[in-house]
Formats: structure tokens, C-alpha cells, sequence
DNA sequence: GCCATGGACTGATATGGGTCAGCTTTCCGC
DNA sequence: GCGGAAAGCTGACCCATATCAGTCCATGGC
């Protein structure tokens, strides 16, 4: 009994409902999910998770809250790699290699389920079909980092900053924490500034400009779509890579 | 007999060579990795191997020569999210997702083996060893597309470009193409451009620049570091998460 | 109720890199 | 060995974005 409401738990989580849309989960795929989870964390906002050039880190699942993962460069700047909102598995790189090569902050608090190394590896090997999809999904993230990519090096700022917000918008939406109206986002200009290669101000202007053109409304913690065809015109957005109605695999 | 020479010839290859700076690997690993070869197949310069939007691609082990993988935007520019050299593994999210998201072009004439989907899933889930091998790869492969992304958000564009091509150099030292001195490098100025996001004028500066400060010379298809230790400290290269002397898992 | 802090916001000025418009050199096919 | 194409290279000019130097507002601590 005690087993089965642990399933059900898994099976609302947000990575549960994230894997499966791209892969049809049976239950024994849930259960070796539900013991892949080590122990519950907490953290505050503001410390790091994982810590740049230290070893012997855990990779975590996401169960409430956000964060970010970044680099500091030695000249004291800070890029943002990538932003992590509940589902999202963290750290898989530094669990794979010894050391870590970039720092996991919380945005707001979080609560985080461990993996330890051994236990992901160990599920990998006796259970491919789930492997399949957790790689699907880090290929996911990964194409999210490559058109991370292409708006930093050939989109202008406010291109960037629309199809930041949108593709956001569309991650939010798998896990149901967004419709086509907006979200909620507790994003500050800064770690907008850090993420996109501009300056604070810069990152203040061009959503005036957002604004000011009909498009979209960030204030006070809420993005607003005002024109959601609109800006997918003006980012040119590709909407497929991420919409999905259904399992890709059954 | 046959099967011997094919192992030998293996382990001879740039993938394996790459794959062995990570995880020792058996006899055994190394005929599943000759099965999981297909044909061989060679690409003329400038003509796709993998086209966006296109579906049901194969994935490719390179065994020669030097290509491209880039998106090309609705406003008709081009950014190149990496290059791949003998040893790289490519078009595994066009294998995991139906559709590839981006192209693949040789720049040189290619040769390549295929690796079916199915046969690389089979080979995954009977021999986890090769599997964590070939992620690992992989990771290492994204590690280096974050990377440049820290390079196009938050570096100017010589300290870009430097860091390019030190990190090219420490690639291509891996597969044995490269020394401290310098390598031969086949790609135009225009690629530079599409890969840093800059215009081809600008690289062409840049590149003078580097060359007119004793730090690297870049002409006539080869890079010579004329000043190895100023260009790391220049360009802020941390040389520690691509240099290995030996296996990190034996 | 006051102060400290951090985020949002703004104008003035500076600059890195883009764009345009060429010229020159190298390479390659025939 | 010639002609055309692609790559390398350069100067003049311009604009998008950074930088500097603030102000204003909301929040939380005491």
C-alpha cells in the first residue's frame, strides 16, 4: 500500500509527467523511478546546489521552485546557461564526470529529490526503456541550450528576449504552470541580463519596447502574452520543437 | 580472423581513441562498438548529411574529414552550434526525436560510418559500460556547446575567437591532430563568422589582431599559437576539463 | 518610522562590431 | 594557362548595445 501511493506520488510529479510525454511509462517504470529517489532537500534562495570545481556532487530532480545554472567567468561576469523549473533534472553532468563545471543557484526556495551516481547508472542498465526517456528528455534540454545558442549569437536583444519568454512560456506549459495568457516568473532583469548577454538596462529598455509594441508585459513577477501570435512572428518561434499532444513512443 | 582485424582496426579509430580518454575499454566492448557500425559512407563537401525537418536520419561516427552542425534562421542567417571532427558522434538527437532540429555538412569530402537507431538502443541497453561511455562523450560534447555559449553571451570577439581556437586545439589533441604548436584547420573566415557570431569582416580583424599581438596566427589553413601561455591567460581558457592523461574510470 | 537593500527605470555618452563597397589573392575546372 | 568563383582583406561610416551615473519605489529588519 505504502508502495502504491509512492507510484501515484511519482506519477503527479512533474518529471513523471514530463517523461511521459515523450514515452509511455508502465508501472514498473514508475516504481524503479520511485526508488531512484534518494532523500527530499531543501534549499534557500540564494546557495548554491552545486558548486562549480567541487567534486563528488549529486544530480537532483526538481520538484518545486526554480533555479539557474551558470558560469562565472575569471573577468567576474556571469553567464546563465540555463533555467531549471520544476521537472527538470539538474547536475547530470557533474554526476557523470567528477567535478563540476558550472554552479547551481535557487531562484526561489526548492525542494529537490537527490540521484545519487550509482543508483542512475545502476536504473540506466536494467531498465533502458526508462533510460531511453530520461536521455530524450536531457536531448530535450540539450536542444534548448543550442537555441540558447542561436539567440545569443544571431538574434537581436528584444528577438532574444521574446523567444526567451516564449520558449519559457512552452516549458512551463508541459509541466501546467502556464497557459497561452502567461505565467508567473520570479525572474529579475539581472539574471534576465546574465541569461541573454545584455546589460541590466539594457534587459529594462527592450522590454519597454515589448510592451510598448502590443507584444508582451513583464511586470511585477507575471508574463503576459498580449499578442501571442504576434511575437511567435516576431521571434520567430518555432513552436514544434516543443509541442507535443502525446507520447512519441508508445 | 576477421572479426580480430575489424577489433584492431577499432581501436585504431578516432571514436575509440576518444571514448578510451574516459572509460577503459574490454575486448568485448570494442566488438559490440564494430557491430554497431554500419556501412561506411562518404559525403562530398557542401552537400547535407542531415537536413533539418527531415525525418528518419541516421547517426554518424566520423572517421574523416570535418563538418558542420548549424541552424539556419527564418531571416536567412546561419549559426553554428558546432563542428565535428574525426572520433564525433553526430545526429543522435535527430535519432532519439523523429525529426533532426538542425543540419549537418561536411566541409571536407567525409567519411562516416551509420548507426541505426535500433542497433544503438540494443547496444545500450546489453553493454552499460559502452553506453556510459558514449554518454559521457556526449556530456562532454554538450559541456563544450555551453562553453560556447558563455563564448557568444559574455566574451568580446577576440577573447572568442582565442577561446575557440583553444578549444579546437584540445579537441583535436584528443584524436592525436593537434600539438601544442598549432593544427591544420580548414575552415573559412565565413564559418568563424557563423560559429562566433560575428560578421566575416569583423573576424578578419579580429584574426589580425591575435596575429599583430604575437598570439595566434591563423593563415593558410593552419592556426600556429605563437604564444601558448598568453593566449590561454588572454582568452581565460581553462584548459582542465579537456585535458586528461588517461582514463577517468578503469 | 527609518534605514538599508535590491530591483526597476532613465538619460547621456561611448564603443564594439556590423554594413557597405570595394580590391586582391588563391584555388580549381577545363 | 585562363577565367571565374570563393576566400581573404581593408577603409569609411553607422547603429545597437554597453557603460556610467544616477532616481525612484517596494520590501524587510529593527
Amino acid at each position: 500500500m505504502r508502495e502504491l501511493t509512492a507510484e501515484l506520488a511519482i506519477q503527479d510529479s512533474p518529471f513523471a509527467r514530463k517523461l511521459a510525454a515523450f514515452v509511455r511509462l508502465s508501472q514498473n517504470d514508475l516504481s524503479v523511478m520511485s526508488e531512484l529517489y534518494g532523500r527530499r532537500r531543501r534549499f534557500a534562495a540564494g546557495v548554491d546546489m552545486i558548486h562549480q570545481g567541487q567534486s563528488d556532487q549529486c544530480a537532483y530532480v526538481l520538484a518545486s521552485g526554480w533555479a539557474y545554472s551558470y558560469k562565472i567567468l575569471p573577468s567576474g561576469s556571469r553567464q546563465i546557461v540555463d533555467f531549471q523549473i520544476p521537472g527538470d533534472f539538474l547536475g547530470l553532468r557533474s554526476v557523470l564526470f567528477r567535478t563540476s563545471d558550472h554552479n547551481v543557484e535557487p531562484i526561489t526556495p526548492v525542494q529537490a529529490s537527490e540521484v545519487k551516481r550509482r543508483d542512475l547508472l545502476e536504473a540506466f542498465a536494467n531498465n533502458p526503456r526508462l533510460a531511453t526517456a530520461v536521455l530524450w528528455a536531457a536531448s530535450r534540454d540539450e536542444a534548448m541550450v543550442v537555441e540558447h545558442l542561436v539567440d545569443l549569437g544571431r538574434r537581436s536583444a528584444s528577438e532574444r528576449m521574446a523567444h526567451f519568454l516564449l520558449e519559457l512560456g512552452a516549458r512551463l506549459r508541459l509541466i501546467g504552470a502556464a497557459d497561452r495568457t502567461g505565467f508567473d516568473c520570479p525572474l529579475s532583469q539581472y539574471l534576465l541580463a546574465d541569461a541573454l548577454g545584455l546589460s541590466a538596462v539594457h534587459v529594462n529598455r527592450v522590454l519597454r519596447e515589448l510592451r510598448e509594441g502590443g507584444l508582451v508585459t513583464f511586470q511585477k513577477g507575471r508574463v503576459t502574452f498580449d499578442d501571442y501570435d504576434a511575437i511567435v512572428e516576431f521571434a520567430a518561434f518555432d513552436r514544434s520543437y516543443l509541442d507535443h499532444d502525446g507520447p512519441l513512443m508508445t
